[in-house]
DNA sequence: TTGTACGCGTTATCAA
DNA sequence: TTGATAACGCGTACAA
């Protein structure tokens, strides 16, 4: 463990010297700069981020707090801040909280403690106002999650928007008995595509019925998404469409249909949402709404580090999604709707 | 930012008490603990870790390498180490290298610039020399892959042993025409399944055929599997069951095989390595051979503080593991074997 | 262009 | 039980 001092020792120099060699200032003597490279060569010389840390009182860290690892729609999302990061000569730790408060709280406190220069949250699982009160003090940026009144920096889709997209789809379609499978969270997200959906069908003149609206395990599971389609359909007058607010979700709810002995997309439409890669995988290829989850991450590292450095970045980033049509969804079948009187 | 010296001259007393009482040191009178704390409190200090860890030598910080976030194979694993640091009162932080040697030695070089007390690598992307000068170094502890004559603490399963299971489940269904379908990487795991299966074909008096070990992508996408799949069923004489070395693997292969007219299990047997949750979206389901992810995340996160305080620890954590069998996997198909003579 | 010397915030040693 | 003070390794203002 060789220190700078050791290294301007051997090089016959000042340890000022050497920090400014090794910090690339062009004031040096090309004749030092070898003697210094070398002695740092020789010794096997590497900073000490501590002491560097230390005096320079930032760290060359963010951190991304995460709920868990599991979900795939994160892992795009973690991949464009890494690459973003990387690009940008930091290194990004991602924490897995699993959506507990303590360990959220833990993490950030990191900021406080100069360990981290900043840090992006994929969930909302620490008490708004503190959080608020933590935004003021230290570079903090929302990706995906955001409170509607947030005063943090945020990155994320038109929820409410994306949910009228997949609802004019399916309504376009014919359907009017169009069910909402949900989460049981009280994501912000979960709540605008709520909204969107109900928006819609007031929109459409459709009176809402309560019993379509159902909700899955808080993490979207595909367990959870089969079970709340087998009550769907279970139904007197089951739906003729299914609007799930997660692939994971919709993959569990295609299942179940198939079980129930429906045929997708015949006798069912069911949509997802996401976009995720794990879609390939499932028969019929999934509707769904595709966010740039990718995109996501790289515009959320690059809003935390113009916090960082002081540079001005919008307080709401938006960005586009799209409404990807493939064979899960068709026309509602002949004489399902009340309403419509029998699409074609 | 409060610093130390803040602390003590509200509370009146010296910056060594305030560091004694914040430590937790005995040898403090309860009235001038209470004193440091309420100033602590009233200043809203926190401690500053750069200088904390220059002046300890330690971080409290440990680093985990992945290839890559979207494997649900490494979530579990991930998920066990940060729960077990976690209770350990240490950070786990996660850096995805994408598989990019670079990215992978940036991280490591963290440990000899002080900013964490040891990793944990789940993949081998690094030169294998350069690490194991590494190791010798620093705490370091491999999961899941590691060199045969490894000098590194490594926890894995026995995967040639593994291998030998599958094999012997499908052996005694009466399979002879068995392929392999393994990945596009030179992981030690990949070589050691490999390894398995040839030796059980031996075992069992069954010619090898060359065109029955195709491989799918590196990171075993399900794109690759279904296609390495097709090759596989096009072939004069098609296999009766298909060893898959990941289940995303043999996802793609049971989606390839329906698209070619074959039924699972009663025309092609199909077997998967792993067990991930992911398996449940799947129909029918997976047999799959069942790997302890969480748990290895745990024993390697045990061993790993075990290395850096300085306690024993073995070289070689061999974890159980075991085959479930599901409903992929049945009888070879009668008159389908030329050496069974019809298995029934 | 280079060197001296101080301070960053802690922890730990020693003496009181 | 407490306080003064030296170190940890580095960056930089200032002087040369």
């Amino acid at each position: 463990m060789a220190t700078i001092s050791d290294v301007a020792a051997r090089a016959g120099v000042s340890i000022a010297t050497v920090s400014r060699v090794l910090s690339g200032q062009p004031c040096t003597t090309p004749a030092t700069r070898d003697k210094v490279l070398r002695s740092v060569a020789e010794l096997n010389y590497h900073l000490n981020r501590s002491a560097s840390n230390l005096r320079r009182n930032q760290t060359g860290v963010i951190l991304i707090l995460t709920p868990n690892m599991t979900n795939p729609y994160y892992a795009s999302i973690l991949t464009g801040i890494g690459d973003t990061a990387t690009a940008l000569g930091s290194a990004a730790f991602i924490c897995n909280t699993r959506d507990d408060p303590n360990r959220s709280t833990a993490a950030l406190e990191r900021l406080r403690q100069h360990q981290a220069d900043g840090a992006i949250l994929l969930s909302i699982d620490a008490d708004a106002t503190w959080l608020a009160d933590y935004a003021s003090d230290f570079p903090l940026v929302q990706c995906s999650e955001f409170q509607p009144d947030s005063t943090i920096t945020h990155v994320a889709i038109d929820n409410k928007a994306a949910s009228h997209d997949v609802m004019a789809h399916l309504l376009e379609l014919g359907h009017t008995r169009i069910a909402h499978l949900s989460a049981d969270n009280t994501y912000p997200s979960t709540r605008d595509r709520l909204a969107g959906y109900q928006e819609a069908l007031a929109q459409a003149n459709i009176d809402p019925c309560p019993e379509y609206v159902v909700r899955g395990s808080a993490d979207y599971s595909f367990a959870s998404g089969k079970d709340a389609t087998h009550t769907l359909l279970a139904l007197p007058k089951p739906p003729t469409a299914i609007f799930c607010i997660s692939d994971t979700l919709a993959m569990g709810a295609v299942v179940a249909a198939r079980e129930a002995g429906f045929n997708i997309p015949a006798d069912i439409s069911i949509t997802g949402f996401d976009d995720v890669a794990v879609n390939e995988m499932i028969q019929p290829q999934l509707t769904t709404l595709a966010q740039p989850c990718y995109e996501l991450g790289v515009t959320s590292a690059r809003a935390l580090f113009a916090l960082i450095n002081h540079e001005t970045t919008p307080l709401a980033h938006v960005l586009d999604h799209h409404l990807v049509v493939r064979q899960s969804s068709a026309k509602a079948p002949a004489g399902a709707s009340e309403h419509s009187g029998g699409a074609r």
